[in-house]
DNA sequence: GCTCGGAATGGGAACAGTTCTCGTTGGGCG
DNA sequence: CGCCCAACGAGAACTGTTCCCATTCCGAGC
């Protein structure tokens, strides 16, 4: 149900580049953060991060999300619960939907046809035409209960 | 653009018969949030409560939200700022969308045709049929800037 | 290979939003 | 009229996140 597995190497390449426009550098922890998050699958809490490495440590890891988020690498999730979730950039992951769990926050990825991602563009398009409101993007999330909490 | 405005009655009647199911009163406190929310057409940060009626006093609005939201008669929303927001029940307000401005945080609502909602429904349906989530329903929000924000 | 300068790090303090605590208030019922 | 307990108000406590600063690391130039 995940997407095809994306090409690593392609995603440590985009970031190194990202970040050298920023004069950013792709540090060890910032490449270890890359990757974990490109193997996951699912968006992850700084808690999974720091546990998947006890290596890293809070406030880089914090800091470094930051810098990856600023720079396009990594982008932030909310879900129910009061903890930022943090995934790879769409373009690098490819366009994806949420189903969040109501019950224990847990967050998992999902894709629709492109045919449906187009008409729904479309119907968003009209419904925000007259509104001065600028579209980057959309969030199409489910929410519910995930298998576990049944 | 925002839906035609809500029967302030039927929704106190459906707010004190939410809390009596759970042995809660209808005090004036949370009637003045149910009365806020009812009429600001779009989701209210704390301090936006606290800012409109300047008698509520910020725990018991905390408390009481908490309470409204327990019984079913407003819902949280999260927007890109690290604010709550709030926002009276889906089937009080009538099943609605949001603009998410990312560079203020600011939250306005949009409807779209019942026609479309119940095609985004069906695709969503189909896309986690076999994931073992049981949906409630989604969120399907439109992000980007708004007009003050160019 | 060595040194220097600036970027990144790590640990902890500071901060903001939210939740909890507890003594007080007040509405409803006997 | 008085009792009881839910709700309240003020502030303390808590939690996730951000900031600070001394130390470490990396890369460029010698």
């Amino acid at each position: 149900m995940t997407g095809a597995s994306i090409d690593l190497g392609q995603v440590h390449d985009a970031a190194a580049a990202r970040l050298r426009v920023a004069d950013q550098r792709y540090t060890s922890g910032r490449r270890e953060l890359v990757e974990l998050l490109a193997s996951t699958g699912r968006p992850a809490t700084i808690p999974d991060l720091l546990e998947a490495r006890p290596k890293l440590t809070q406030s880089s890891v914090y800091r470094n999300l930051a810098m990856l988020e600023e720079v396009g690498v990594v982008q932030k999730v909310v879900s129910s619960d009061d903890r930022a979730r943090f995934e790879l950039a769409e373009d690098l992951m490819g366009h994806h939907h949420h189903l969040i769990c109501v019950s224990c926050g847990r967050v998992d990825d999902f894709v629709v046809s492109s045919r449906a991602e187009r008409s729904i563009e479309t119907v968003l398009g009209n419904a925000i035409s007259d509104t001065g409101f600028r579209a980057s993007g959309h969030r199409l999330d489910v929410v519910g209960t995930c298998a576990d909490c049944n």
